[in-house]
DNA sequence: CGCTCTATTGATAAACCTCAAATACAGTGG
DNA sequence: CCACTGTATTTGAGGTTTATCAATAGAGCG
């Protein structure tokens, strides 16, 4: 089952395509709009219409929200394989946030029109996309009952170890976030200030558990960094 | 269109259900399988096997999670006419929440199976349980969002305001949220304590804004509420 | 080398939690 | 009807976490 072979590029293996017959697999992608995003520039805005949903072919994408203050709080940092803007399946909807590109970044996106055709003809697709929306649900459950419970440095803790899973790239000197990631991200991230995060990471720094530098992070020691996360006082 | 008749009992117009031929909702109705919960009794358990998922038909579910200090959130109220536990669409997959009756309520169930092939036959039913998924998260996110960024008095204003839209019932006094509703509810639902959500009551019914008894909210005057939940500092 | 953006650090203050104790209230059994 | 019990609520005092503000240092870039 190589899918690969026809497409002109490759795809990883993703939750939203996951399960289909080579055929179908084939059409969904010559159906798909093929898209390369120069860094930091907006896929989509937080209150424009939604007509397309997108697939991440390669590179990042930072989804935020603007407040009413005007603060901007991180809502997911998403990688390759994943999918986003689901909603654009449903009729008169705004997407609900903004997502940005943090670097060079490949997407594949589908209209509305196209999206409905699909799951309609193949109700795998529809089952699939709720599935991948699920999953956003249930992150995002969790991290509200970790905003609700848990102090900024736990907070922190497990953001970091949530990011070198989905983004981390084994060095000489530790795991490394391979994306640019400044304090100001990590605060929008976890619902602190720079300032407390700054902090966090010097105290952190200090014991050797990571090393840090402009807009970079390195693991140095994740165990040390999960028994804190975890750690119920 | 009058689907009532089909059915022994009446179930609210709702978005899981909704624009389906008539055929195609009697059997979704007859595959069901129907549940009366007493006050206070657990339809499903966070962490048990997600096998079947429900429709609210009359009543109220307190959707919570337990953090690991042994602390209750509550992730949200559900009301007629709501869906819940779709995540028992997948495979192998565990309830993420507790779901708990707090009054009297009537539900239909769907097992796994039953919900596959309903989806599979008619996937207008993935796709409607797709967009029920879709207002849940953006529901959360929102309220990721008010976490990160506001005060606790701001939060339970929206959760009063939001409560009444969902569970709100008109009196001559006021607008009376129509659920049993402790402080301690509304901390467990805004990340704050007992002590923090009493004094602003208190504060709030100094104030003429609202009227309060023991587990009972009424909004005198929600206009001012609304004006204070969206008062940007 | 200046400019801008990021990060650090200290001092201070605000928001909110923790704990203790008192009060109010609903339900129960006598 | 009343005393009793268990829960809900209120209020105060004190402490902790974290935000705010200000000032400085460092890094990258034209």
């Amino acid at each position: 089952m190589d899918k690969m072979n026809s497409t002109t590029t490759e795809i990883k293996e993703n939750e939203f395509l996951k399960n289909l017959p080579q055929k179908q697999y084939d059409d969904i992608i010559q159906s798909g709009i093929q898209k390369i995003l120069k860094p930091k520039s907006i896929l989509f805005r937080q209150g424009e219409a939604a007509n397309r949903c997108y697939l991440i072919k390669k590179g990042h994408l930072k989804l935020t929200k603007l407040s009413e203050q005007g603060k901007e709080v991180i809502i997911r940092y998403l990688s390759d394989g994943e999918l986003t803007a689901a909603v654009a399946v449903l009729n008169n909807k705004e997407y609900p946030l903004t997502a940005e590109s943090i670097e060079t970044t490949e997407v594949i996106g589908w209209d509305k029109s196209t999206l409905i055709r699909m799951m309609k003809n193949m109700p795998d697709i529809a089952i699939n996309a709720l599935s991948v929306v699920l999953e956003r649900l249930d992150n995002v459950q969790n991290r509200y009952m970790e905003l609700c419970t848990q102090r900024v440095e736990q907070r922190v803790a497990r953001t970091l170890l949530r990011l070198i899973k989905t983004s981390g790239l084994k060095t000489s000197g530790g795991i490394c976030i391979d994306i640019p990631l400044s304090r100001q991200n990590i605060a929008d991230y976890t619902g602190a200030t720079v300032f407390t995060v700054s902090r966090i990471l010097s105290s952190w720094e200090k014991l050797g558990w990571i090393k840090s530098e402009r807009e970079k992070i390195t693991i140095v020691d994740a165990h040390a960094l999960v028994i804190f996360a975890d750690k119920i006082e």
